[in-house]
DNA sequence: GCATGCTTGTGCCGTGGATCACATCGCGGT
DNA sequence: ACCGCGATGTGATCCACGGCACAAGCATGC
């Protein structure tokens, strides 16, 4: 089943490549669109292959022997995933699903390898890539020292800050109280006590779907610890 | 300063260059020594290059804004560190300090870079080598979400764990309990009182300079929460 | 419409572990 | 042998947060 080329050209890794080479790939890739909760990549699976987000959201988690969850990272728009697999051919390391309903095309482990390292160009880019999430996997450890849990909530609720179109600074698509808890490993009403809390500061406001952060400044100095709640 | 052939070919990022060009590339790398506490690489620094290390054990960490210590990860013989400034040509994100007298190599950025992308069989190792570091980061996260602390301790330490010549499980050359703490994201009283109980248990014991691991299935317990000390 | 199920909000209680404050140990240097 | 400093070991205190229990919102489907 062929796909858009446009879209694919504004997916990172494709971004360099000539159109004849695109056409062609276009047509060894399979389209999927999954439902919230779906899971797209099993731990363990050793054949998962590469995939493209087109829309929607995934989060990589993990579990603890104990069964709670934890929360490696989030893939956004235009985002690709099972990249380690591919490189390294050992069994994935984590779970893949999706956090909303989501488009994505897969692409089969042989092929993306190819793909990945057919020229220089490319693995550069693979390597540019890697480099990137090794720097967010090491600010997500930074995150995770910080002493109380309510300045975890707000340095991760920073980072999944955005631009908007109108130039507010909103987070889209706010993942659940839930899913930042794990992704800050705290519990799921610490999450919703610091939101609460926020909220009553006039720094974040609930607009239908996204979450506008009115006061970033403020939000930033709550992260260092400077602002916190009243200790009663 | 020519480097003797023989310790870069045992390095894994040179075990398949052809000896002429190691040989000219041996005269481009500078040995350095290093103290324990003495810093390799600064945070933010632009230019520092790829290191390799020949012997004794480096530690990445980073600092959080209140001026508490993180530890990222441990860098030990043979390894290498601070690709992440030559692939993307950013500042290096976190400082590398020895934990442990070294020594060590360093080569230029602009050379390392050509040294990683000349072949395609480097940019693969180098691919294969990121790959690792993020599974490994993916492992310390797990370690972080375990729910005591105790546990946490206990599952670095089974990371840690190598086999020795005598087929005893050891770690050698023990991380200080702050080196350790600042890994697990807990107080390094903590730490020592973990370790306390471990060798009550006999599950552990200093032996020197090294930790002999006498009952690698009971510390493995211990991390899964089966194993815990006395809640009285 | 109501019924079902997920998400969010909130009070309360118990406790793990951070923190402080010392004591002790062990090693390297002079 | 002595000193000094860093690494360990340990007790006492206290409070942030995890966990439970339940209520209230808010979607989605029949």
């Amino acid at each position: 089943m062929p796909v858009l080329i446009p879209i694919l050209q504004s997916l990172r890794l494709f971004d360099r490549l000539p159109a004849a080479q695109l056409a062609a790939l276009s047509a060894t890739l399979s389209e999927r669109t999954v439902d919230r909760r779906e899971v797209v990549i099993k731990r363990g699976a050793v054949d998962a292959g590469l995939g493209f987000l087109i829309e929607g959201r995934l989060q990589s988690v993990d579990f603890t022997l104990d069964g709670r969850e934890v929360g490696i990272h989030f893939i956004g728009n235009g985002d690709f995933f099972g990249e380690l697999s591919v490189i390294d051919r050992q069994p994935a390391a984590e779970y893949v699903i999706a956090v909303a309903p989501s488009r994505l095309l897969m692409l089969d482990q042989e092929r993306a390898y190819q793909l990945m390292f057919s020229s220089p160009k490319a693995a550069e880019a693979i390597s540019l890539r890697l480099a990137a999430r090794l720097r967010q996997a090491s600010r997500q450890r930074a995150i995770l020292a910080l002493p109380s849990s309510f300045q975890r909530v707000c340095a991760q609720l920073l980072l999944m800050t955005q631009r908007s179109g109108s130039g507010h600074i909103v987070i889209e698509l706010p993942p659940t109280h839930q899913e930042i808890a794990i992704m800050v490993n705290t519990s799921r009403e610490t999450v919703t006590r610091a939101l609460q809390f926020l909220q009553g500061l006039k720094v974040v406001a609930r607009v239908g779907q996204q979450l506008v952060v009115e006061l970033p400044d403020t939000l930033q100095q709550a992260a260092d610890g400077k602002v916190a709640p009243a200790k009663a």
